[in-house]
RNA sequence: GCCGCCAUAGCUCAGCUGGUUAGAGCGCUAGAUUGUGGAUCUAGAGGUCCCCCGUUCGAUCCGGGGUGGCGGUACCA
């Protein structure tokens, strides 16, 4: 190749933050969203998809400036001027759609939904700039009874999906109480809701940097090991205490064991809540009703809690904030302990809707992320993933393709009508190759007919080769001689006719 | 965005204090085998040593810049 025509090739390479999917991947993923569907269903949920593209407006406030498209999502212009972008999630579409066909839809709207949404932001470990959400959704429905069933619902799908109890908790709070605890301490109003942002930030690193690290970017700010600085919210050392009084002992006791309780009322030395502020004492009563609904339904502390220190990122959240954690740990590649975290999060978000209607529609809702989850459940062996492995189909070998193809075609056609997956080799290769090709397919059979066969004194016969069997038996020789005998045990000649039963015999001898 | 580490065959990695033909294992292709994948042996193919600029008689190696990857951190509707 000259070096002109190669530097006029295209590279062939992925954009970064995007990855290719291949066959066992797909399989998996299939598999396990059908059990999360399987879960939803039963709660009642109905099946709607939305397109990939909405109006850049419709799905927030990220709008575009004249020329430069907002950072973060995929915006692009449409024939007539008007912006559009790529989802970025799965719950501004579906506010867009209720608010849309308001008038068609029963309500409360109980619907759940998959697919792809993408962001334009730096992909790191397991994150991406296409990846899959799974969603569940109430809409029009304002009681914590609907909060509590989407905890459940969260629930049931991770022990559908083979997570054992105890390995995971829905982390339950409210953004009315963390709201409250703010007010209180002089943080309320308009003016402060850029410091506000800052605390929840703050608030939400709690499992990771600790009390110490979470005062630190109360107050003026905090330096971490790679040398960053990240500034405080400049709160004063009373107020951080007050505000982590408020948070950390919940998490506290969690690690202790059970624990997490929030006190209705008067403050305690637990909790700490000063009295008086409307918005926090109806959060914790919120809370406390969904903790009884969850109750009642037998899931107990060890599936469903609540933790002050769940704050989520979204700001459209308005009231009760769920978190899906997994809380084992697993060694990686590295033998260094990995652990998952947040697989999922949702809650209530009463003014999504309004944006578009103006009245306030309450709608609460969850979302799982597929691919985190997914590779969860690799790590722990799920059979759900792993069984989803499917086997290669039959393959035909065509030894004379001169003269004999029509038979080949034959014989395929005959196992296809018969329901089992089989296919003709098509290449170029000798038997040798076609053998190695049935291998890579991962296929259990294959079915040789050449000279010797076909002119049989007894009549056509073929040959059923077990590919498995052959496995096992190749990994017990001992030397060549032995190595060929055995190759031939893995094997039978019979009679055209007896094609489709044998053949179902070797599949039916290595299917689960 | 910020800090750090890394980039050599399809993969995992050696190597060269700067010097003719850059290696291994695995994988791949083929032969040993009238017509048999996976064991074993043999052979073969496969590389702009990430890119650009500089230093040098000479750079895969040294310096600068870029790109990409990884780790941490920040942001994350």
């Amino acid at each position: 190749m000259t070096k002109e025509q190669k530097t006029a090739l295209v590279t062939p390479e992925l954009p970064r933050g995007l990855i290719d999917r291949q066959a066992a991947d797909i399989a998996a993923t299939e598999a396990m969203m059908a059990k999360i569907r399987a879960v939803y269903e039963l709660y009642g949920f109905e099946a709607v998809e939305t397109p990939f593209i909405e109006y850049t407006e419709a799905l927030g406030k990220f709008l575009p400036d004249q020329d430069r498209p907002n950072e973060g999502v995929f915006s692009f212009k449409d024939d007539d001027e008007r912006w559009l972008s790529l989802r970025y999630d799965l719950t501004a579409p579906l506010a867009r759609y209720v608010a849309e066909n308001y008038e068609r839809l029963p309500k409360p709207y109980r619907s759940y939904r998959a697919g792809w949404v993408f962001r334009n932001e730096k992909p790191g470990p397991g994150r991406y700039r296409q990846f899959m959400q799974f969603d569940a959704d109430t809409v029009g429905a304002s009681s914590p009874a609907a909060d509590a069933e989407i905890c459940m619902m969260a629930a049931d799908c991770l022990e559908a999906l083979g997570i054992k109890r105890g390995d995971y908790v829905i982390k339950v709070n409210n953004r009315k109480v963390l709201d409250g605890v703010l007010e209180a301490i002089g943080l309320g109003g308009e003016e402060n809701a850029g410091r506000r942002l800052v605390v929840l930030r703050a608030i939400d690193k709690l499992d990771r940097l600790g009390v110490a690290g979470v005062r630190a970017l109360l107050g003026p700010g905090r330096k971490d090991d790679s040398g960053d600085f990240t500034k405080g919210a400049g709160l004063s050392s009373d107020q951080a205490t007050q505000v982590l009084n408020r948070i950390a002992f919940g998490v506290r006791s969690d690690v202790g064991g059970r624990g997490g309780t929030m006190v209705i009322g008067n403050a305690t030395s637990q909790g700490d809540l000063p009295l008086g502020h409307d918005l926090g004492i109806q959060g914790i009563s919120e809370l406390a009703e969904i903790e009884r609904l969850v109750r009642v339904s037998g899931y107990g502390d060890d599936r469903i809690r609540i933790d002050p220190s769940v704050v989520r990122g979204l700001e459209y959240y308005t009231g009760p904030v769920f978190e899906a954690e997994l809380t084992f740990e697993t060694p990686g590649e590295d033998g260094k302990p990995i652990r998952f975290g947040s697989v999922g999060g949702g809650g209530r978000y009463d003014g999504l809707v309004a944006r578009f209607r103006g009245e306030k529609v309450p709608a609460t809702g969850f979302s799982i992320g597929v691919s985190r989850l997914l590779a969860a459940l690799r790590a722990i062996k799920s059979p759900i993933v792993g069984a989803a492995l499917k086997a290669g189909p039959v393959v035909v070998v065509a030894l004379d393709r001169k003269d004999h193809m029509a038979d080949y075609q034959r014989l395929v056609s005959e196992l296809r009508n018969a329901g089992i997956a089989a296919e003709l080799y098509l290449g170029e290769g000798g038997m040798n190759a076609q053998l190695k090709y049935a291998d890579r397919r991962g296929s259990l059979c294959a079915v040789i007919q050449g000279s010797n066969e076909r002119d049989a004194p007894s009549g056509r016969q073929v040959v059923i080769r077990d590919l498995v069997l052959g496995a096992e038996l190749a990994k017990a020789s001992k030397d060549r001689a032995d190595y060929l005998e055995l190759r031939q045990r893995a094997q039978q000649t019979v009679p055209e006719a007896e094609l489709v039963a044998r053949v179902r015999d070797v599949l039916d001898r290595h299917r689960g």
